[in-house]
DNA sequence: CATTTTTATGCAGAGACTGCAAAAATGCAT
DNA sequence: ATGCATTTTTGCAGTCTCTGCATAAAAATG
């Protein structure tokens, strides 16, 4: 008798690849989730990348998934949000991540290093090509999944706040989440606009080094 | 016969205090429009902090503020933007105010003092006290008004970009103008967590000196 | 196979937002 | 003042997202 709703499926967001790429792990109930979260989101990112974002509907999205349109929002509380690379499962590790890095570790390379694997996780996802490809040709989507973003900024918070032994209201702690979730935006976004020229991991690397000097110009290219 | 809306105001939003509190400016048509606007504006600010969000709608709205459900929407485009704390002409002047900035200052500092300007003419605005009750009582919503954030982004990516004589696409140019705007969206959090005990400017003074510090711990408070 | 728990679905409805065209208000020149 | 042009307001119809609720379908369990 969980106070939560009764309609919605017990974990929205099954693992899909928390350590390896576990496809078969689970009773057919769990399967049959992540299929059906697999299938609209495919479905939703074909469409999106083919007809533009406005021009589809929930329902075609649906119907391409031969899920109810209802069921739709047992998965994804908006429409958009079939666009998130990442799911809860990630999320929920993050600060257990920035805990366990080393202890020499600045706060900026740990974050780096999470911020890092946690976009490559992403990347190894099985609809990130067309992700990217629908965020490159619509921009304005960009805010929408942004929110997404801001969950790992609080999952940082939650995180550095414990390492460096401080409260999550710490401004220093905020701010430090904050810019790294941005630097992480930031090289998203150049990434793209590059035709993956350099690696994500380079853009990376390249802004905290940026941040690590404070920010002046013309240090690096 | 220009090519845009036949039924919107041509200027959405006449500016209310450019340069000093020009209440009486224009013919009848702009001071009206500026009325209709404001009058939206408090209302909506009002209902939002006695209800909550959610509770209040559109049609709420404008039954307090005198104006057809319709007319909502030729000033704002959704529900959320009258919590916006600046106007279109604030995010036009932001490009042209960092040009102004002496050559010699770096860019961070410049930065500092654009968006120091553009939150103080804010917090000038006669709803400034309701929104910061609201936003402080709907966190959620600060999500919304953070898009808001992405057009002075823009407008920083533009000053710099000039100032440096680098392209807009530049990723430095990018990362400085982002992890800007993130730092006023810090500065702000934390100056409305704490019950307005320091000034506003001493947070973004505060953050500002992390950031050309490299974002080490333990060099501020 | 009966029971319990979880998920999928259908239905109805609230509410945001848009396009369109008529009406009202304002600006302007005579 | 009066007539004409421009801009803003409004009403209306309609689309679409998203939610609550009740019920059917599915699957885990014993």
């Amino acid at each position: 008798m969980a106070r939560s709703a009764r309609t919605a499926p017990s974990t929205a967001t099954p693992s899909p690849n928390h350590g390896a790429g576990e496809t078969g792990t689970g009773g057919l109930r769990e399967r049959k989730k992540r299929a059906t979260r697999q299938a609209l989101q495919q479905a939703a990112v074909r469409l999106f990348r083919d007809h533009g974002t406005g021009a589809v509907t929930v329902d075609d999205i649906c119907a391409h998934a031969d899920v109810s349109p209802r069921t739709f929002f047992n998965y994804f509380t908006s429409k958009e949000e079939v666009l998130v690379p990442w799911d809860r499962e990630t999320i929920d590790n993050t600060a257990a991540r920035v805990l366990g890095r080393p202890p020499e570790e600045e706060p900026l390379e740990a974050a780096e290093a999470v911020l890092g694997e946690a976009i490559e996780t992403a990347m190894n996802g099985p609809t990130w090509r067309d992700q990217a490809v629908v965020l490159r040709h619509h921009p304005e989507l960009i805010e929408k999944v942004v929110t997404a973003f801001r969950a790992l900024e609080a999952a940082l918070v939650e995180g550095f706040a414990q390492r460096l032994g401080r409260a999550s209201e710490d401004v220093y702690v905020r701010l430090l989440a904050a810019t790294a979730i941005t630097t992480l935006r930031v090289s998203v976004q150049s990434w793209q606009d590059s035709e993956a020229g350099e690696s994500m991991r380079h853009y990376l690397a390249e802004n905290f080094e940026r941040l690590r000097r404070g920010l002046r110009p013309d240090e690096l290219g």
